[in-house]
RNA sequence: GGGGUGGUGGCGGAAUUGGCAGACGCAGCGGACUUAAAAUCCGCCGAACUUCGGUUCUUGUGGGUUCGAGUCCCACCCGCCCUACCA
């Protein structure tokens, strides 16, 4: 026997498993059929850890479900499109389609060398003319279905990326990409119509995605009850505000309007007098970034317009003004202020010196008058200063649930002074981009300035490749004119519409066309689709809450309502299945992995100088220190263990102090230049996200160099909980190179027994059994280093009864061959080696998974815990099918000298488990 | 500010959902083998006390329910993630 080369072995089958097609996913419909799906990669050119932390765990368990009889599809493929590459061909000088196709010839050799059974004859491609031909199909199918609309909008426009963004892709004021800041601008641009389906997509029934993401889109949909009510502008034409409400009760406490600067009654409502100050207002806040809005914090600004209007409730007219507060994106723009219940109106008021008018008298509390009132008052009670809603009921529901809301609702709506009305956070999706590396849009501009779509039979539209690109990083098609110049369906002159799509809606769609990447006729081909879909288990980053995942289902529940799956659904009936909802989610489970962080490091040694206040210390200095040697009285000198804001925990020689750093305390750290602060001091197992800068980054292509493409996938499976992630461990290693040492020893030895032992081969049988128990629940649920470590138990167990040669052969090869079974989805390649050794046909991947028989699984004898109030006390050893009474005899007659002659109380007996006696 | 999620040995993590807390592994310590080291093998490994048989404490903190709580309930503290003037 060789010793364990797992290169060696790796290339070898490799090469085998492509040359027999052993991967090759085919519709079968008499298997049941099991699609699972990994987010496709960005072709960044690299693998990185993280990668092999989403998809190899993701191939064991797809593999594991093909050992389980089902027809496993898991194909793979490459999103494309994006920037990046754009930003390559202007620093680089290289075209985008070189770069690109480049990096993913490297990342699918990368990806061979995981031994993930990929479905290679499936992969799609999203920057290929055969795959965007269909993204821009899907365009016109929706533009033709007005679920496509362009429109002047005010839009998140990024400088710094030379494009426009979706609300989705800018995060606290700043671009999801470079954290460069995003601003609002006024532009034509081209949206998908997700908010159609925002209240189908708050329903989740039926699918079983983890109840954070579902969460998190439902607060993104972030569907409102309330009412919309119309407010009459005091001017000669009585213009209608329409205000948007949560709260329509409150309406009488209603003392001010606010518009958003950009609202379009702004000007009719202004006074001449007031037209100075509203105009130097709205250009201040057009200029702002939304992070130099928030940076204000919440000091409220805002000016006057001098117009009024009359609240329709009771005829008083209240004064209309403009803030930065009020968002024109969210509602109808406008607000009515009810200083008295909403906080924010209410800072507003008192900055501004309005009216203040309670209209909730809170349960069990005194009445408040607007002028001892010291922050709004947001309370459940009973409406006062109301008229005709006086003394009715205020709860904290929301809706009509809450009676004062029910009754406003019902006034409004009797009166013609508005209505009830859902109000949603979520906006159309913004498609359009300024960029070049995209699918382009099919659409084309008359000279008559209307526009129509490009015929089928003239797409794609595909991207011209002798184009230049400027260093300023606008879109070489907004001046290439060759792109530029066209001609429309009467091939009269025309100009092409020069956005392109995000590439967010390249990855909507994509497992849809992995089903037959060559199909023609149409984006899917229905007879796979019939079978595949929907995806049964999605896995990847649960960073994509609110926008892939969210997209995906949109594009899924558009594409069903547009008759896309109609045929896929005929076939699909035809064939027996059950098809009612079959197609109106695009993926039935979705479980997100967690995230591999750096490794953990030591804190900084710290010498604190200062004063002493108890057990801790005020230090005026801090100083990063190499050791501790030469401490004089009185400083703190130690670990820096943890650190929260200004006070830190240090360990010292003999314990843990508190060191507060006072205001203007020093910090000094020799390495770091500079004025140092606080938080570059380094604290104890302080972990970070990986990244080039920080040094912290793992390479996997040199893990699998050194220790094999199995021992990496099973060490990132067995060290972590998959669903949590965590910080890098570069010793933890060596505990799954031992495992697959030892397999690999197990595996090539020819066991013979000397002094064969029933009682020890049946312990062998019933490990192995309980082995498989634990690792078919644990696969299932994706926990994987739980299914390791009965694996690893299994094999301690192995190791034992062959330094006792004490087992049969039978019991032996059953635990052995068991054992490489239910490795195989997790290390595919030393357990097909072995596999073949043992003398078994080709190939380890095409065998059933090993079903565990719950009766040789059962444990023979039984220890049982005796208690005495809830004490452990002693243990006895009953038979498996003991009864009651006889347990309870045994767990009386251990413990009889304890109990000394006292009766007990109360005797609890669990079965298998203990007995506790109370005395 | 709002929401989510987590807090268990030196570390990564387990705990059949209310029943022996710490499975499995890393690191560490002691021993064997070796001229030596690595590898390997054997043993120990939450803390304190101990007459070496045990005893007591221990799952962020404080209460509660229960024969019994890491698990359920209440209050609080801390970490991480998302979101944020959403009317």
């Amino acid at each position: 026997m060789s010793n364990y080369n797992p290169q060696e072995i790796e290339a070898k089958w490799q090469k085998k498993w492509e040359e027999t097609e052993l991967y090759r996913s085919k519709v079968d419909w008499d298997k049941p059929k099991h699609y699972a799906l990994t987010m496709l990669p960005y072709p960044s050119g690299n693998l990185h850890i993280g990668h092999w932390f989403a998809m190899t765990p993701s191939d064991a368990r797809a593999r594991f479900m093909r050992m389980k009889g089902y027809n496993v599809l898991f194909p793979m493929g490459f999103d494309a499109f994006g920037l990046p590459a754009e930003n390559a061909a202007v620093q680089r000088n290289i075209h985008p389609a070189k770069w690109t196709y480049a990096n993913i010839e490297k990342m699918r050799k990368q990806m061979r060398s995981m031994g993930a059974m990929f479905d290679w004859e499936r992969e799609a491609v999203s920057c290929d003319p055969d795959y965007y031909k269909w993204t821009e199909w899907f365009f016109k199918e929706f533009y033709e279905e007005n679920l496509a609309y362009k429109k002047e909008a005010l839009v998140n426009w990024s400088p710094a990326l030379q494009t426009v963004l979706a609300n989705e892709q800018v995060i606290d004021g700043k671009d999801e990409r470079l954290g460069q800041p995003v601003i609002q601008k006024m532009m034509s641009q081209w949206f998908f119509r997700i908010t159609k389906y925002a209240d189908e997509l708050l329903d989740f029934e039926g699918i079983d995605w983890p109840e954070p993401i579902r969460l998190m889109q439902t607060n993104w949909i972030g569907r409102s009850e309330g009412a919309k009510v119309t407010f009459k502008a005091d001017t000669a034409n009585q213009e209608p505000i329409v205000v948007f409400t949560t709260r329509p009760d409150t309406l009488w406490g209603a003392t001010f309007m606010v518009l958003s600067p950009e609202h379009p009654l702004v000007d009719v409502l202004t006074m001449d007098e007031n037209k100075a100050a509203v105009a130097a207002y709205q250009e201040t806040t057009a200029k702002a970034t939304e992070i130099e809005r928030l940076s204000e914090g919440k000091e409220k600004t805002g000016v006057f317009t001098g117009g009024y209007a009359t609240n329709p409730v009771n005829g008083a007219k209240v004064p209309v003004w403009i803030a930065d507060y009020v968002l024109m994106t969210y509602g109808t723009g406008a607000i009515m202020a009810v200083p008295a219940h909403d906080q924010r109106d209410f800072a507003f008021a008192r900055k501004f010196g309005l009216e203040i008018i309670p209209v909730i008298q809170p349960d069990g509390e005194e009445a408040l008058t607007a002028d001892e009132m010291e922050e709004a008052v947001v309370a459940s009670g009973t409406m006062i200063n109301s008229g005709p809603l006086d003394g009715v009921v205020v709860n904290s529901e929301k809706g009509r649930k809450n009676p004062a809301i029910a009754a406003a609702i019902d006034w409004l709506q009797e009166n013609g002074a508005g209505e009830e009305s859902v109000n949603y956070r979520l906006r159309d999706w913004l498609i359009s981009r300024q960029r070049y590396w995209g699918s382009p849009i099919p659409i084309v501009y008359k000279e008559d300035g209307t526009m129509e779509t490009v015929d089928v039979t003239q797409t794609p539209v595909t991207l011209p490749e002798d184009v230049d690109f400027e260093p300023t990083g606008r879109s070489p098609l907004t001046y290439y004119d060759p792109f530029l110049n066209t001609t429309d369906s009467s091939g009269n002159v025309a100009r092409r519409e020069t956005d392109t799509m995000d590439t967010f809606m390249c990855s909507s769609w994509y497992w849809y066309r992995y089903l037959n990447p060559n199909y023609g006729a149409g984006p899917m081909d229905p007879e796979e689709a019939a079978y595949w879909l929907p995806v049964d288990v999605y896995t990847g980053g649960a960073e994509h809450a609110t926008m892939h995942l969210l997209y995906a289902r949109f594009f899924n529940k558009a594409m069903r309502d547009l008759g896309m799956f109609d045929d896929a659904s005929e076939i699909a009936a035809k064939n027996g299945r059950q098809t009612d909802g079959l197609f109106d989610e695009p993926m039935v489970m979705l479980r997100n992995q967690g995230q591999i962080l750096g490794e953990e490091r030591m804190g900084d040694m710290v010498m604190a100088t200062g004063r002493w206040d108890g057990d801790k210390m005020y230090a005026d200095r801090v100083e990063v220190v190499e050791s501790a040697d030469g401490v004089a009285d009185g400083t703190v000198v130690g670990e820096l263990m943890r650190r929260t804001e200004n006070v830190m925990h240090v360990a010292t020689a003999d314990k843990t102090v508190v060191v507060e750093l006072v205001d203007d305390g020093v910090v000094e750290i020799p390495a770091i230049e500079g004025k140092n602060t606080v938080n570059q001091l380094k604290h104890h197992l302080e972990i970070q996200r990986m990244s080039k800068s920080k040094g912290n980054v793992v390479d996997p292509d040199a893990l699998v160099s050194a220790h094999g493409a199995d021992t990496v996938r099973g060490y990132l499976m067995f060290a972590f909980d998959w669903q949590r992630g965590g910080p890098w461990n570069s010793q933890g290693m060596a505990g799954f190179t031992r495992f697959l040492d030892d397999v690999w020893t197990l595996g090539n030895a020819s066991y013979i027994p000397k002094k064969e032992n029933d009682k020890a081969s049946r312990a062998l049988r019933r490990a192995t059994h309980q082995a498989m128990q634990k690792a078919t629940r644990d696969m299932e649920a994706f926990s994987f280093n739980t299914a390791l470590a009965s694996l690893m138990s299994l094999r301690n167990t192995l190791k034992d009864a062959q330094k006792k040669t004490n087992v049969s052969v039978a019991a032996w090869n059953e635990a052995v061959d068991s054992m490489l079974l239910m490795l195989a989805p997790v290390s595919p390649f030393i357990t097909e080696e072995l596999w073949e050794a043992r003398g078994h046909g080709y190939s380890i991947h095409q065998q059933p998974w090993p079903v565990a028989d719950d009766e040789i699984a059962k444990e023979e004898t039984l220890e049982i815990v005796v208690q005495i109030n809830g004490k452990i006390r002693g243990k006895i050893e009953v038979a498996a099918d003991a009864s009651r009474e006889s347990i309870q005899d045994a767990a009386m007659a251990e413990i009889a000298d304890r109990l000394a002659g006292k009766e007990p109380k109360k005797v609890i007996v669990v079965p298998g488990r203990l007995v506790n006696v109370v005395v």
